[in-house]
DNA sequence: CGTCATTTTGAAGCCCGTCAATCTAGGTGG
DNA sequence: CCACCTAGATTGACGGGCTTCAAAATGACG
């Protein structure tokens, strides 16, 4: 059991799209030394599962590339996804506040992430407090992150969403092509089932909004959807 | 312009909600008395503005009794309530991460808050990195907040969100009575019309599930808002 | 007592959920 | 190579819940 993690060289750390931050930076070549050697990396296949909710945050990820859903439970049972984590992003940091993880990690795509143990950012941030703020400004993103699923993708007609779901999924992409989720985790995105998920796509592709053969990616018309998206 | 904030007095500190965190405890009394110093508190009566969304974010709010809603504005224009925050709730987090403030700040019914400079907390943590933990678990308090709004309030029929919404406003008081938000206000909280929510509230009322003659408190059968909460 | 805002209620229509049938793509074994 | 099987996607039909538009009722306040 456990997924095998492997070390990091300093060429993953060139590609690194997280090196702007300047936890990960390191001041000296001895700093940035104990840095790599504190970070592991490894690659989940698509449904992997990175976490559960209730496991022990023992760590934090860095998506390096790929897709991750962060799905929530409600009351009644039923799954609803809170989060999409892209290149870039850094997921489980609920862990910082010695917290299990509150919601559950699954890869949507081949992905690769980094991985640092939560004591040792801890420690590092006895020593180095004034890293705080990219702790802080992390954490803040997280919170936008929240705020835009739940007033982007859970207000509006099925298709104002499903718009707006595709605009978020083809940005910070070189073209215009974007991943596209099963229907069901469409469903589970969007607040809707997986039914009129379907028949909305089907419909886009009718009118050439979406065009492509693949099931799983799809170019889309950018112009014509953030029509759609504003409703 | 602006409101008038007064000082803190011992007697304010004994009353506080949010004793209990470190951060605000000090270690000792010339510590304590410098505390007290950086905060001021204010009352702020139904309607009225703490912030606005792009504001200077250079205080944080600690809510020491009444209700605050947190506003977002979606791309089509919709107003979205994304956050409630009652007694012992920190707002204005994210203006630690040097950003303005994101969100509309505006309160629901009579609340009295008590302030701090962002500087200040901030210089506070790198005398005391060992504070930083509460910060982070203050954050990660509000990421579970916008998560149960997302999850709670946004899924289901009308008449469940209407009920976790009541059971939200009835936990943490002593009574069963909840004070009652308008129509408009339900809705944006919701993600339905002020006329469903009208119609969802005069329908408990007369099955009821809330009774009251006053529109804005109601006493709630707790027992019969679970089951239809769970429904 | 009259005015205005808010709430309640009504009626019509549509969007979406539900259930079910059909279609398609991918994988398996003969 | 093809028949078969299965999971997921598509499409249809129907009913219900919500929105929309509009009117009536209620309550606050000068």
């Amino acid at each position: 059991m456990g997924k095998l993690f492997r070390g990091v060289t300093s060429d993953d750390c060139e590609r690194c799209p997280a090196r702007h931050i300047d936890l990960l930076a390191g001041t000296d070549r001895t700093e940035q030394e104990l840095l790599r050697r504190s970070f592991d990396i490894a690659t989940f296949e698509h449904k992997e599962m990175l976490y559960r909710s209730g496991d022990a945050g023992d760590w934090l990820y860095l998506v390096r590339f790929g897709l991750v859903k962060l799905i929530r439970y409600s009351t009644s049972g039923a799954e609803r996804i809170v989060r999409l984590a892209r290149a870039g992003d850094t997921i489980g940091l609920s862990s910082l506040a010695r917290t299990p993880y509150r919601r559950t990690a699954i890869a949507m795509t081949r992905t690769e992430v980094c991985r640092v143990a939560t004591e040792f950012v801890r420690r590092y941030n006895l020593t180095h407090p004034e890293s705080m703020e990219d702790l802080l400004g992390k954490f803040q993103a997280e919170l936008e992150g929240a705020d835009t699923f739940l007033v982007e993708l859970s207000t509006g007609s099925a298709h104002v969403r499903m718009a707006r779901l595709l605009l978020f999924l083809v940005e910070r992409q070189e073209h215009t092509e974007a991943p596209l989720p099963n229907r069901e985790e469409m469903g589970a995105l969007l607040g809707i089932t997986a039914e009129t998920a379907s028949r909305v796509t089907a419909e886009f592709r009718r009118e050439g909004v979406i065009s492509g053969i693949h099931m799983d990616r799809c170019a889309c018309d950018v112009e014509a959807l953030r029509r759609i998206a504003t409703g």
